[in-house]
DNA sequence: GCCAACGTTGGC
DNA sequence: GCCAACGTTGGC
């Protein structure tokens, strides 16, 4: 039934609990099994929607836990159904309901995605920057099983090169290599972890950005959250491609991720996917 | 339209 | 908890 060739997605939920506006917006590998499918809701970022937008049924997903002690993918999934307004902009007791939003025209969508499996072997974050950190296309001895070509892909893998997506495009190869490590494992033995063995990782520039230069005291107020809401409209903006980075301040980026998530119905726990939600 | 400030993501 | 990365807002 599908018209098109499947794809694939990486999606990330944050797994540790993290109560926001009263509610805890955990959701993890563990929750997503119990809960069978699940509404991917509370994104609300322009770029993740637009990718969302592009799911089918069938597609697969990589189900990563993010902003937590371990971070890595946990299990898989596929989209069950297709981009649909998330009707939890619209209610105003969501920790993440976006006033700016009408139903007559939805800003923010969602789709459903339904567990498949757990990964047999968490994929850790920590490995797959150590294998995007290894000098040549050559896997370690204890992963050889993924080859060359398994080493490139994750080189180029967002969540890597990019990482604060909420929602990326993963390659079919990709897939088939976090597949493969998920099943097989075997780096056990290996300890990457932080400055993992080849300290790789990416070195951080230090000079970089000034950023640095707020730091001021910021009253954490609590801050409407309407500002990242997101005004752009929605047009479409889609595809904005990939820009430059300008040194200096001015990356520029394009799109980004962010999605929290909330609840569902009054009588379930609210589950988050999306990391990071705005406090 | 540029760019500085700001607020968030998210690894560590 | 820290802080680097980076998307977004908003002044000009």
């Amino acid at each position: 039934m599908q018209s098109h060739p499947t794809r694939y997605w990486l999606m990330k939920a944050e797994p540790d609990s993290r109560v926001v506006k009263g509610k805890d917006v955990k959701f993890s590998v563990d929750d997503f099994e119990s809960a069978g499918t699940t509404p991917w809701e509370g994104v609300r970022n322009f770029e993740a929607r637009n990718l969302m937008r592009e799911m089918a049924v069938g597609d697969k997903i990589l189900f990563y836990h993010s902003n937590c002690k371990n971070p890595g993918i946990a299990g898989f999934a596929e989209v069950s159904k297709e981009a649909y307004p998330d009707y939890t902009a619209w209610d105003s007791s969501h920790p993440y309901f976006d006033a700016k939003t009408d139903k007559d025209k939805p800003k923010w969508f969602m789709v459903d995605a339904a567990f498949v499996s757990r990964a047999r072997h968490f994929v850790p974050l920590s490995l797959l920057r150590f294998i995007a950190g290894l000098p040549s296309s050559d896997p370690p001895t204890e992963i050889a099983y993924v080859g060359e070509n398994g080493v490139k892909a994750v080189k180029a893998m967002q969540l890597v090169t990019r990482g604060r997506l909420s929602v990326q495009r993963v390659t079919e190869e990709c897939w088939s290599v976090i597949e493969l490590l998920a099943e097989k494992g075997g780096w056990e033995s290996m300890s990457f972890t932080k400055t993992n063995a080849a300290g790789i990782r990416q070195a951080k520039p230090k000079a970089g950005r000034k950023t640095l230069t707020r730091k001021i005291e910021v009253d954490e107020a609590t801050a409407d959250s309407h500002k990242a809401s997101g005004l752009q409209d929605e047009g479409d903006a889609g595809a904005e491609a990939k820009q430059e980075v300008t040194s200096g301040r001015g990356r520029k980026r394009k799109a980004s991720d962010v999605h929290q998530e909330q609840l569902g119905d009054p009588d379930q726990v609210p589950r988050r996917k999306s990391t990071r939600t705005k406090k």
